[in-house]
DNA sequence: AATGAATGAGGCTTCATTCAT
DNA sequence: CATGAATGAAGCCTCATTCAT
């Protein structure tokens, strides 16, 4: 049996062998993280994962014991690189400057490059226990990125909110929702829309 | 062949017959609201609706030619009802306390008696094209009651937006979504979260 | 339990009610064959048939207890009803004039009315018993029309065949195709092609 | 995705495995050729044909991407192997000869080894538009064989016909339906009745 | 006589999973 | 490591048949 081990990170890059699986798996978490986040659980077969990588969908077991364990390690490769974009967005300007550029950011990346991450996160309902942790821990770490900076803005008294959990939920929910009108708009209309989500999002901590 | 008329209204209930076929489907597109509802198009089977009306599989189709259409139905039925539930809230106060109602209503629907509504506008990328165009006309029907609000508040200076479509995109994202987290609270916290929310969308209109 | 007596000829037409019903049957039948000639045995569901006699489904088991046997007498029904088109052709003329009459009447019967006559004899290959019978007792009064022709040919020397069961056999079998062919064909072409089938097929008997 | 390549030829045969594939397609085509001439289209499920290989009828989708599909590959090998083996006949002796060992040649393999042949030309009304195009390819192939012959010898004035299409058509129906008559037949009678039906339908072009 | 409703078997197709090589 | 092959369960859909009314 094929030995189904660390499949994100490597503890033990011992040897050359080991490096190179690992590069291999992260060849196909990433292409599994592109169609996935394009179509959703459901409607992604192995067969479309193992014919974008021009292998056999056989060949995807060696690396993975199962499609919910495939699809979960894309969504973490998903969300850390998503997660990696955002945090790098330059530290400097006031929070009100910071926000904003992080919801754009996060729109953007939202509407070009995983048009259907949502339906990551709701298809199918009950994620196995141990994926579903995986899962909550990274929207936990990406969601401190944007509580972090609302907490500050509430502290500093430049913004004004009922509740920061609150508003965090209205954030993500709005953002997340985002494709699903914005990727029908042409190039040109789809920026301004972007732009304008972003201001009026900027309202929920009252600017 | 088996009739598939007037799914959804009932244009002709002349005979008992007539509406006891009403009733019949009246049930099964409740049944199918819940389920399509709570696991979304591709997650629930035929024999998932079939069983939970003790039924069997074929006999569905002797009322719907297609789990498209059956879907499609069901959506429809879901929606009317909850619209008509929006539609029935008094319409006097200002423009401020009757969106809030409004919202207000919006969200405990949600998270009462269709936790899972968000599944249904995700789900399979492409309707065929006449069930598309009923469920657009659907959701525009339900944003009205919301964009005439919103646009009324907005002529009047009670509410200051960037756009009103995307003050609606984010309204409806984040009621949408909302059972999502309410969902686990207990009844009072819930109701907390309810109001708090409905106040933090207030300020997407500047209140 | 309805009881299923005589599906074609009735023995005792004593009451009116039994007249009554010996009209519904051959309704059915007539309707049966029509659609069972046009498209063969597997393409018609008993849908079909009721819809097109305005009734449910259900009815038609009134009459026949199974769509074989339904389908056999339609098959009945519509070999008496070819034959006797067939024997009403006048009896005057040359042998080589009457059977040239009798394959023109039949191909043209083919064409127009029974275009796919053909697959009811080949699909589904094994009849049960009985009716394999009458199939095969209507198919030999059929022939017979033509063999008497041909041996009267024969006998009068009018004539010249190698053997008269292998000219009966290519003479139904090209008879029976034409449809296939001739179908496709505006309304001029056709004719003219069955007149050149008929000229053509003469030659099978030396004219 | 499985790949459902050249269904009947095979460009690149590079590899030992690619043969193995090629020889595992014509065993399954040879089965369903046998079937489906054995029962018509209709008649024969997928069932049939994975039960008769021993198989599931999911492997069956390994090969041939619908049902459709295989019985066009299916018709497309035994038309091959048909007209092939009628292209080897001799080409010496006269028209008349010729033509005769032709018939005789169709209507042995006809009889001995694609009994019922006929349906396959008979069965789902419409074929798919590239099926379609593909059978009446086949089809015209074979046809030219005897039509090459018979228009031979109108030109050397060695036959007379009234029409050399209708003449073809007749010639084809009655060698496609011998089987259903000789099939029954001990072999000395059947050799016989092959025997005298390649004279009667000599007398098609006159001889 | 006739209907509406329901059933159940069977058909086609997809796909995650397994396995020998 | 990787592949090609095979499997089996499950899904959608059709339809002959039954039955209470």
């Amino acid at each position: 049996m094929s030995a189904h081990q660390q499949t994100v990170d490597e503890k033990t890059p011992s040897s050359r062998v080991q490096r190179k699986r690992g590069r291999r798996i992260q060849e196909i978490l990433t292409v599994a993280a592109e169609l996935f986040g394009e179509r959703g659980y459901d409607a992604v077969s192995l067969d479309d994962v193992a014919e974008r990588l021009d292998v056999t969908k056989g060949s995807l077991y060696y690396y993975f014991p199962s499609k919910d364990e495939l699809c979960t390690a894309a969504i973490e490769t998903l969300g850390n690189d998503w997660t990696a974009r955002l945090e790098q967005l330059p530290a400097d300007g006031t929070v009100t400057e910071r926000l904003r550029a992080l919801i754009h950011e996060h729109v953007t990346i939202a509407v070009n490059d995983y048009p259907a991450a949502l339906r990551l996160f709701l298809v199918p309902r009950e994620w196995p226990e141990p994926q579903r942790a995986r899962i909550k821990e990274l929207r936990l770490r990406h969601d401190n990125l944007f509580r972090g900076l609302v907490e500050e803005g509430v502290a500093s008294g430049e913004f004004k909110v009922t509740s920061v959990d609150t508003v965090l939920q209205c954030l993500h929910a709005s953002m997340t929702q985002a494709p699903l009108w914005c990727g029908e708009l042409g190039v040109r209309a789809r920026k301004r829309a972007v732009d304008e989500l972003a201001d009026t999002l900027m309202s929920l901590v009252g600017r």
